[in-house]
This record gives structure tokens, C-alpha cells and sequence, in this order.
DNA sequence: TAAATTTGTAATAAATACTATTACAGGTTC
DNA sequence: GAACCTGTAATAGTATTTATTACAAATTTA
């Protein structure tokens, strides 16, 4: 998918979650501040679920936090949206008849691979209470 | 676009000039060994050459290295693609009515540049050649 | 307890983005 | 000058994303 559309939409949910605890919002109110359709925050909010970031119930309005944003980086919030395999996934069939269409893809794999851990590394220093303060500041002036 | 189609085409292609320096191949010839129509091919060695890896001549059959395998690196490669601006652009408009709706962009900027810093710097790390050679070693056996 | 809400999914439709193809001008080679 | 090639634009065909509709199952509320 459009790479960060689905993870954008994640840190925007959870930062809601964690900006208004008390509140329980149901996906109605969330899909209208994050502007997109509300089976959408569902199947997000159904991710986060599922990789234990958030806690929901069924018929009952609203979805919360299972554990503090200080405690939820963004690279849980970036491999609970499974994006991990999307980022540099190669999808073209070169042609096994030449050397070298026959082998890139493992070449390429491999510096892929770093690459990836050193963004993850990154990615796992940073909290969603960090983003959600970035956010608060930003909102001040 | 499909994020790795544009840059694994375009280390395809350098891999090919590097392999075989002496032949002179046309677009069509490339398109064979990479597996996509030759027109794209003409593309992206375009870009190629507007970042000054590779020239061509108009007209005149083949393209060729602009500076050995050794002197390119991997993100030499995909700055020359174009790929920064695409991997973790937003492009959702969020509520402007929600505080954290109108800055969340900013904030998750913050940390996906970051990051970005993080992957290019390894990348910039691997030359073309050791990609070459790893493609060659991966033929042997 | 019946009506109104809400979540969780699936299925379908609409919108976008990607890749391939066609076409052709301008240049080269033989 | 005939055949071939690059560089680009325009168009068409596919595939992928996003939105919408629909509805069962659970919860709340009146």
C-alpha cells in the first residue's frame, strides 16, 4: 500500500488514545479527525489489537491503550502495521537466463536487510510519548 | 510506485554494464536481461545519467559507466531514483480541526528522517562492485 | 428486554498508481 | 539513405489502494 498511509494512521490513532485517556472514542470520531474512512480506523485499530498495543471490545464503544505510549515505540507501532516486508520487496521476475537477473535479487536482499535494521534501530528509539509531545509543542505557538 | 521496482531495475541495470564494460547494449538487450519493456529501461537510464552515473548517447547504441563500479554506491543509486521523497511520504490530509490532526505530520517527520539518515548511511556503505561481486559469488556454486 | 449503538469482517465498488505499449522526433551507424 | 537507436510523450491496460456497503455478534441504554 501507499508505504506510510497505513502506518500515519496508526501513530494518529494511538496518539489520540494517549492525548484523550479518558475519552472512549469510538472509530466514528476517530476516522473524522484522521480524515479517512471509519472500517478503516476498525482494521487499524484491529492491528494494533492483534500485536497487543491496544485493547478493544466488541460492541462496546471505544479502543484503549494496553500499555503507556512511553512504553510503545514507534517501531512496535511500524511492525504491528506489518510493514517490515513491504519497504524494499522486489517484485519484478528478471529473466534466469542471465547471470545477473538470476542473482540480484539475494544480492540486493542483503544490503536490504541492514539497511532495514539500522532505519529499525532508529525507529526503536523513539516513543509514541515522545511524538505525542512533538505533537503538544508543535500546537502551542 | 511499487517501491523497489524503479531502484532494483536501476542496480540491474548498472550490474549489467558492470559485468560485461566492453559491450555495447541497447535498451532492448537490457530489457531482456531485467524482464520489463524496453521503454522503461530507457527511463531509468536516464535518471541514471541526469545523476551522472552512467552516459548514453543519442542515437548511438549502448550506455556506459560514467565512473567504475567501485566509485557508485548503493544510495548514489537510489538518490539518482528518486526513491527519498516516496518512502515515508504522507499523504493523507488529516482533520486541521484536530490538534493532533494538524501536527502529526510534523512529528512523525521528525523521526522518519531520522531514520531515513539511518538507512542511507548504511547504504552509502555498499559500492555497486561488492554488489557485482556478491551477484558473481552467488553463481559459482 | 427491545431498540439503538458499536465492533469486527467480508465483499464490492471507486479511485489511484504503476507498468507496458505505441508513436515518433532527432541522432547515429554502416 | 536505409536501418537502427535513444529520448520522450501520450495512451492503454493492470494492479493496488482506499472507500463504501452490508451485516453478524456484542454491548449499552432506556
Amino acid at each position: 500500500m501507499r508505504i506510510a498511509s497505513r502506518f500515519a494512521i496508526a501513530v494518529h490513532i494511538l496518539s489520540l488514545l494517549g492525548t484523550f485517556p479518558e475519552e472512549s472514542m469510538t472509530s466514528d470520531w476517530i476516522a473524522g479527525s484522521v480524515g479517512v474512512n471509519a472500517v478503516i480506523v476498525r482494521n487499524i485499530i484491529g492491528m494494533l489489537r492483534r500485536a497487543g498495543l491496544v485493547t478493544t471490545q466488541k460492541g462496546a464503544a471505544g479502543a484503549f491503550l494496553a500499555r503507556p505510549l512511553q512504553q510503545i515505540t514507534v517501531l512496535d507501532v511500524y511492525r504491528a502495521i506489518g510493514m517490515e516486508d513491504d519497504l524494499f520487496s522486489i517484485h519484478s521476475r528478471p529473466n534466469p537466463n542471465c547471470p545477473v537477473g538470476r542473482n540480484i535479487q539475494g544480492a540486493l536482499g542483503t544490503v536490504f536487510t541492514k539497511a532495514q535494521q539500522e532505519m529499525e534501530a532508529q525507529l526503536a528509539k523513539t516513543t509514541m510519548a515522545q511524538i505525542v509531545r512533538e505533537i503538544k509543542a508543535a500546537d502551542k505557538p
